[in-house]
RNA sequence: GGUCCCAUCGUCUAAUGGUUAGGACAUCACCCUUUCACGGUGGUAAUAUGGGUUCGAAUCCCGUUGGGAUCACCA
């Protein structure tokens, strides 16, 4: 049988790192073994429903490369993709497990707040009442027009059990189940219900999901077998924290798909990092494209203890996959970076300094404000022991490098260094005597993207000789 | 609280009864060098804990501790 995978997300809101691992995971799992990778929205819930939700979703997919095979906007031959559109298609699934035994009607309206302590108001999600209403009676009133769901109804004692590809055997007891709402009074479907009758339909093959399901896995293959379905092949996936208490979630602010594409994070990295928590290859290697893991990617590696995401890491990764970038291509990333940029400035020299000093496009301002503004800067920069240099070597080489830059034509970096370097020669010094003061007057900054003479190719001769007059005279 | 799940360097992880417990990030030191990076070399750093089983346990079993999940007409 062809394996089919699914991604099922509520259009709530932007898509979180726990979320697009889990995409990621069902998405390999299919492609490793040749299947399909399904998508569908799951918008039952109609109070969470946020706009553009799903265009956040296609788009993100889209850009890591998790391309899909049937889904909302492309069709299949299991549609439609959306719960809302199947909504129809539900209740009468919902009917049919009344029929066979593995649901009833109730009526016992909405619990306000439901008692804990000795209170007998919570019977109706373990022991419904309802569930003893003689079903010809259930179905007058049901007929009747009154207002009902339908409950999954429960009355095996024992224990449950079924397999987990990443867990092992999962054992629950019966009695620790309870008789969850499977259709809502407005007539759709819960996530309970729905996911099943979906995944069925869609002859879904692979569940991966979050491992918060593991303990309800149970009601699903209660309704699987009622219904004389086979079940799925299971598989759950622990979680990705943000430190070793909390989860990631959206809610507390932590850092979604498009806020770290927005600081500057290349799509291929994060997936790259993504797939690493939670799962490993088995080599040593850590670099993947997703084309290399569709290849590589097995379930038996796949890891059963919750992974905390860190950005470190995945900032590291991020300069890697920066520095392998060819300079055209970063030089087109890192444009929209390149705000307030004087004209004389020349930009493919600014990005090749550039590019293998980052780890993520956002450093790029912090980088280059020298560029943009020769900043008001101590002489005390001048000194610095290891070059051998101070303040006054640098009063007396700095109209010495002047006159070189003045009489140089060829502005380019090995032309420069070669000037400079003669010069350092007729004076008797050292490189670092004429090439240090050079950078600070250059830039006014201890530390810099690059050395003095790719700063001089960067900001054009005018603007060089402009900025080592400015030295000569604040040096006076 | 009941139930389920988890536990190797600070972090991600490898080692499916026998290894000096390996790698990566981070960190530290050194080298390279036209500052800073990049790159290179090396160092520090882990089997939560107590019992078993076994010639031998990170690995199997039990307890303890710690952590997470779940118990909605949310998914």
């Amino acid at each position: 049988m062809k394996t089919r995978t699914r991604f099922a997300p509520s259009p709530t809101g932007y898509m979180h790192i726990g979320n697009l691992r889990t995409a990621l995971y069902e998405y390999l799992i299919a492609k490793a073994q040749g299947g399909d990778f399904i998508l569908r929205i799951e918008d039952t819930d109609q109070k969470r429903y946020v706009e553009g939700a799903t265009e956040i979703i296609y788009n993100t997919l889209k850009t890591v490369g998790m391309n899909w095979d049937e889904g909302p906007d492309i069709g299949g031959n299991y549609g439609p993709y959306v719960q809302s559109e199947r909504k129809n298609l539900y209740a009468p699934y919902a009917h049919k497990l009344v029929e066979l035994g593995g649901a009833h009607y109730c009526f016992c309206g909405e619990r306000e707040e439901q008692v804990d302590e000795d209170g007998n108001e919570i019977i109706c999600k373990f022991e419904d009442p309802c569930k003893r209403i003689p079903l010809e009676e259930a179905k007058k009133r049901v007929a009747a027009g009154e207002p009902y769901v339908i409950r999954q109804t429960i009355n095996k004692s024992g224990k449950s059990k079924y397999e987990d590809k990443v867990y092992g055997i999962i054992e629950i007891d019966y009695d620790e189940l309870d008789e969850g709402v499977l259709l809502k009074s407005d007539g759709f479907p819960t996530y309970n219900f729905a996911n099943v009758i979906d995944d069925h339909l869609m002859e879904i093959t692979h569940v991966v999901r979050g491992n918060e399901y593991l303990p309800s896995t149970p009601k699903y293959n209660l309704m699987y077998d009622t219904f004389g379905w086979q079940r799925p092949v299971y598989v759950h996936l622990p979680t990705v924290m943000k430190d070793a208490q909390h989860k990631l979630s959206k809610r507390n602010g932590d850092a979604s798909f498009q806020d770290l594409v927005a600081k500057g994070y290349l799509p291929e990295a994060i997936i790259n990092y993504i797939a690493l928590l939670g799962w490993n290859p088995g080599t040593e290697e850590e670099i993947f494209s997703i084309a290399e893991l569709e290849k590589i990617f097995s379930v038996d590696r796949l890891n059963k203890s919750p992974a905390i995401f860190d950005i470190v890491k995945l900032t590291w990764m991020n300069g890697i996959y920066i520095r392998a970038l060819d300079i055209a291509k970063f030089h087109e990333l890192a444009l929209p970076y390149y705000k307030d940029i004087p004209s004389h400035v020349e930009l493919k020299a600014l990005s090749r300094a550039l590019q293998p000093r980052i780890e993520t496009l956002a450093q790029i301002p912090e980088q280059i404000d020298f560029v943009i503004a020769l900043p008001n800067y101590s002489v005390d920069l001048y000194i610095n022991k290891k070059m051998k240099t101070d303040v006054e070597v640098a009063k007396a080489n700095l109209p010495e490098i002047k006159k070189v830059l003045e009489a140089q034509d060829e502005w380019n970096n090995e032309s420069l260094f070669e000037s400079l370097k003669a010069l350092a020669e007729q004076l008797g010094v050292k490189n670092g005597q004429i090439l240090y003061p050079a950078r600070i007057a250059l830039s006014g900054k201890e530390t810099t993207p690059g050395g003095a003479t790719e700063l001089a190719v960067i900001l054009g001769k005018a603007e060089s000789l402009k900025r080592i007059d400015a030295a000569i005279a604040k040096l006076g």
